[in-house]
DNA sequence: CTGAATTTTCAGTATATACTGAAAATTCAG
DNA sequence: CTGAATTTTCAGTATATACTGAAAATTCAG
């Protein structure tokens, strides 16, 4: 690694390099995209090799793999013919797709998987329990599932607002059966029970 | 893999070996662990190498490495010397294990580096821009955190009616200011606003 | 305390994944 | 259309990780 890459940069980009191994994203692909985020403007793969010193094919490879999971996005410079990448602007967008890149990846092959063994009929005593439990999991991954695509579609500031008040959303839930509607207001169409 | 073992069951433990290599566990791991997932009764290693088919000290590891990570509970048959592993019974203990450790090895340590980098004097435009960003993801994954160990604190039963409710909660924050408490309620405590 | 049952350790090896450098393919200014 | 600039591909190799079998350590019934 560049020895001119300030310290405070180095340390944060070894550290994603870390962390994307423990998720199945490889070190330089984690580097990568650390170096990408905290960049104030977009680089190209010759910058890249500069500052981190992996081989040019290797930092292309990556950041075709942040490409496809839409981490980095490709973007030009006028008069230039390099392929420039850089990060989303909003963190919140990166967060949204992280979330469904792993949707897509891993839980939506598992439901399938499961609800397609939960179909078969059972043969013995061994194979009913292990569907109750298949089941099980089926039910808890699909209502997470299903609130995630609620608040997934929630627009940013109102999801920030339900995520700090937390558990307190519970009192007001237990509060409800216990206030009254102000005859008038707009909002007044009672909440489904669940 | 033991030809005996029902399709279902197989289809279940080849599918998770796999996602389990996607997240940093590795594949005979992941394939442990559904079996002991979907056997009703709890198995020595012994039961395992012979379902599964490695070597006996592969099995131990893995058990291990389940064991340490709290998804394998350790458990003795009277008279039987030999160790028996099985999952949590309840499937909610098993979320919460699984986020609980994530938050530990990746959450935390990332918090960590976050707030001493933040810290320090920045000595270039370059640097101030870094730690900005630094500092907008630390405050983003304190948040989400915050909102997580709230969670992790509520009972099941109260979680579960929170995530089915899923965004229709964000109606009922809406709807707190035009709502009138009716006296006498115990749970009149206003909730504090954000 | 003894030794059979059982688990753990670990060096050696196999396997899978990451990385490189060179060559091929593509793109585009002129 | 040409050829320099740039990206992509890929065989070969290096590196990291997983797995095995045998030996050592531990446990515990008798």
């Amino acid at each position: 690694m560049n020895m001119d890459l300030p310290p405070i940069i180095q340390t944060f980009v070894l550290h994603f390099g870390e962390m994307g191994s423990r998720w199945g994203i490889n070190r330089t692909v984690g580097q990568i995209y650390a170096l990408l985020y905290l960049n104030p403007d977009p680089m190209n793969a010759d910058q890249i090799v500069e500052q981190l010193g992996f081989s040019r094919s290797n930092v292309a490879m990556g950041l075709k793999e942040l490409e496809a999971m839409n981490l980095a996005i490709l973007k030009h410079i006028p008069g230039d013919r390099k392929d420039y990448y850089g990060t989303h602007d909003d963190i919140w967008d990166i967060v949204r797709n992280l979330v469904e890149e792993r949707r897509k990846r891993e839980i939506e092959p598992t439901l399938t998987m499961l609800r397609s063994i939960i179909m078969e009929t059972p043969k013995s005593e061994k194979e009913i329990h292990a569907q109750e439990k298949m089941r099980e999991m089926h039910d808890l991954i699909e209502m997470l599932t299903n609130w995630y695509k609620d608040m997934q579609a929630l627009e940013t500031e109102r999801l920030v607002q339900l995520l700090k008040m937390g558990a307190k959303v519970y009192n007001l839930y237990q509060m409800k059966d216990k206030l009254k509607v102000i005859p008038g207001g707009k909002n007044n169409k009672k909440t489904k029970e669940t």
